[in-house]
DNA sequence: TTTATATATGGACAGTGTCAATATCATTGG
DNA sequence: CCAATGATATTGACACTGTCCATATATAAA
């Protein structure tokens, strides 16, 4: 029942899945092909067939495991924080800017809806988890008032998500702060404590 | 010097841009190829180099001609809208959000740092036009407070891209306002207005 | 060991982007 | 008006891609 070094190659879904993850850092999504990945492994053109039957299974079995990688940041990240609600949702949002910082390529093939299918279970599961725990996170601060969960989650999702992607894109260049001085990111997070505030969040 | 009519096919790059246009709807941006571009322009497969040198020079080209149709669909809001600067961001979000509704395909590509060149000059002038009057209406309600400008325009522009992104993903299918039941996009919206008013910019 | 299943190979096909050589049209200069 | 020039379009070619097929081999089960 090992996975390692069975059959002809081994575990070639794992190679299949390094290799392709070292072109999306060099060369971004579009050289991830089933071709290139199989000569990158050392196998034959039609090998990776077995493991995955499309270039887009491929690329959602890439995303699961980025997903996961960033699921272990924020485990990690949250590991020295403490309990309060505020610092553990700031906890998450910094993981994700400092994995959109990092690692554009992959952030971007995330959210790329035509090769990477997130209709399927594992994707859904993943997305989920961390949406899950940012309302839950949340809830523990509205709790008893009359806010929706999932409209501050959304807008704070959706501000997260949209900074890290116009960064991406180089929609922010050349726009530094000129009053406060200090990084982007931290000037968004201060703006979310604002609404926080305002929503009479008091704690955060 | 009149552009239609000339020479063998008449105006092919108007007629190029109409077909890559159609293919984006029905397709996606993976269907719009040269080949598939000019087949369905009825023109031989080399045809298109002249007017686009590559397919990143015609998605390229194409995503100019899209900045276009928003930068119209802002103008036509604005007209009926009133001198406040509130109420002309907000028409400005509410164009994004329902351009990005009734094309997501099309808003999909503009953001495409892989096909699309976000480093020409074309692409940087619509881009900066948008931001820049966002930034001046701010500025209008910022006048003399401490308030960095870029701040509150990347913070909203980034929740406003992040929002529209997400949905096409379908991050937030599902997941319906329970409290207010109003539309998610009122809610955003209304978000930032809380925003504002934390920044003392009493007028929204 | 035999059988069955999972895995890998090589060949083929249609499709793609891009380039080079050629042909055709439109405009300009004489 | 005619010739020349530059812009535009066509055809053919090349390497590459994803996907399918038949085949071969390795593992697991009987």
């Amino acid at each position: 029942m090992v996975k390692a070094k069975r059959f002809h190659h081994g575990d070639l879904k794992r190679a299949l899945l390094d290799a392709a993850l070292e072109i999306l850092d060099t060369q971004g999504d579009t050289g991830v092909g089933i071709r290139a990945v199989a000569r990158k492994a050392g196998v034959s053109h039609a090998a990776p067939v077995n493991h995955f039957k499309d270039r887009r299974a491929l690329l959602t079995g890439l995303a699961i495991t980025l997903f996961d990688d960033i699921q272990a940041s924020i485990s990690k990240r949250l590991e020295g924080v403490s309990n309060d609600p505020a610092m553990r949702i700031e906890s998450v949002v910094k993981a994700f800017f400092e994995y959109g910082a990092e690692h554009p390529n992959r952030y971007a093939l995330l959210w790329r809806n035509d090769v990477v299918d997130h209709e399927c279970d594992e994707m859904r599961i993943r997305e989920d988890a961390v949406y899950d725990f940012i309302c839950n996170e949340i809830d523990n601060l509205t709790a008893g008032r009359n806010i929706d969960t999932d409209t501050v989650a959304i807008g704070l999702w959706s501000m997260m998500h949209g900074y890290i992607d116009l960064k991406i894109v180089g929609m922010f260049e050349e726009r530094e702060d000129s009053v406060t001085g200090e990084d982007r990111p931290e000037a968004l997070i201060k703006m979310f404590r604002t609404i926080f505030d305002q929503y009479g969040l008091s704690s955060i």
